[in-house]
DNA sequence: ACAGCCATGTAACTTGTTACATGATTTT
DNA sequence: AAAATCATGTAACAAGTTACATGGCTGT
């Protein structure tokens, strides 16, 4: 829903076209989320038949703008005033990786973890490097985006070293086996019953 | 995808119906994210459509028995293989909200993050009381789930502290207006051009 | 004239999700 | 016998997403 309510909220502010409302989304969240065109239409289109937004007749350029209904800002209004809960929020992949992962036989879960933890380490490089570029003339709108991915990255990279000192515990009770094992992250080779 | 990767995992170990299924699913994320028995079979059945599984003959019960098939399996690797994305993340919600909100004209930032802080908090009590709860008995992947959700949650209430402290930056450039505004946190009451 | 952008829209598809129908088997 | 649980499935929808069609306008 995070994309109707962010258009809804957007045009709380005033009436707009398609292409406004993608330009003032991507320019708030820094083109960190772009947003293809076609789904703003799509979007409009489901809010008006919900009734959350209407047509409003095409300005001198010919341009199709849209208003939010009294039904529309009831809806966003709620947005504001309601907390985002953990329920609404997505399943998260990583975890349900790793989580079918350790319990399957034949999977080399560091690996996987070494793997993920490389790429996570990338995007928060990526990210830092984003930050110290945009501080200067970047809107707060931006920023706190860029934080809040740079966080959610650190927080990442911090479960995996925790996954992967879990791991290490738990190999130690298991003993010595493979004396010498040369590192074969070769993952997931099937398995049958 | 992530469901229909982790039941395809799932059936990586071997052939299992679906009420197999959702309960090796569930007891992996320790219930964290329940899963609706429909879903089971909707995906199944799409997954076979797509050739990763295929039906056996049901068991002596009568019980429709599901085999990943070698599509399914090369699936199956590479989803171990290959790290979670940053552009495959959904979009968060959270982060848009704020990201909208912080731009427009009228809205009470800082009561939105607060609202969220006590929601954030209060998630955060409930995953730390599941967690002392369960360190006993409780298998590997459920733990790790569970620190997930838990670093996560941390996560975001370090950036609401950081959204707030922002945000009264910002507010102290604008200087003293409103000399003893008692707090109104009505949101959103919309505007026109 | 042609390339390229602005602008609107639509058709088609994916994953996730639930509500419901239908039986069989088990428990009380 | 009634209630609960196991088990399979289907219909229908939401939200996100993209590829494509279409036309107007602008600059070269």
């Amino acid at each position: 829903m995070a994309i109707r309510q962010g258009l809804l909220a957007l045009l709380d502010e005033g009436p707009a076209y398609g292409y406004q409302l993608k330009a003032a989304f991507e320019e708030r969240t820094g083109g960190t989320w772009p947003l293809n065109i076609g789904q703003v239409y799509t979007t409009l289109a489901r809010a008006e038949r919900d009734g959350l937004v209407a047509q409003l007749e095409t300005d001198d350029d010919g341009r199709v703008v849209y208003e939010i209904t009294a039904a529309g800002r009831t809806e966003v209004a709620q947005w504001f005033q309601e907390p985002v809960r953990r329920e609404t929020a997505p399943r998260d992949e990583l975890a349900i990786k790793l989580a079918v992962a350790v319990t399957a036989p034949d999977v080399d879960v560091t690996a996987i973890v070494q793997t993920q933890r490389g790429e996570t380490m990338r995007t928060l490089q990526q990210l830092t490097r984003l930050k110290r570029d945009a501080d200067e003339d970047a809107d707060l709108a931006w920023l706190l985006v860029l934080d809040r991915l740079i966080f959610d990255a650190e927080a990442e990279a911090r479960w995996l070293d925790h996954c992967e000192s879990r791991l290490a515990r738990k190999a130690g009770e298991k003993a010595v086996r493979r004396p010498a094992s040369g590192r074969s992250p070769r993952a997931a080779q099937g398995s049958a019953r």
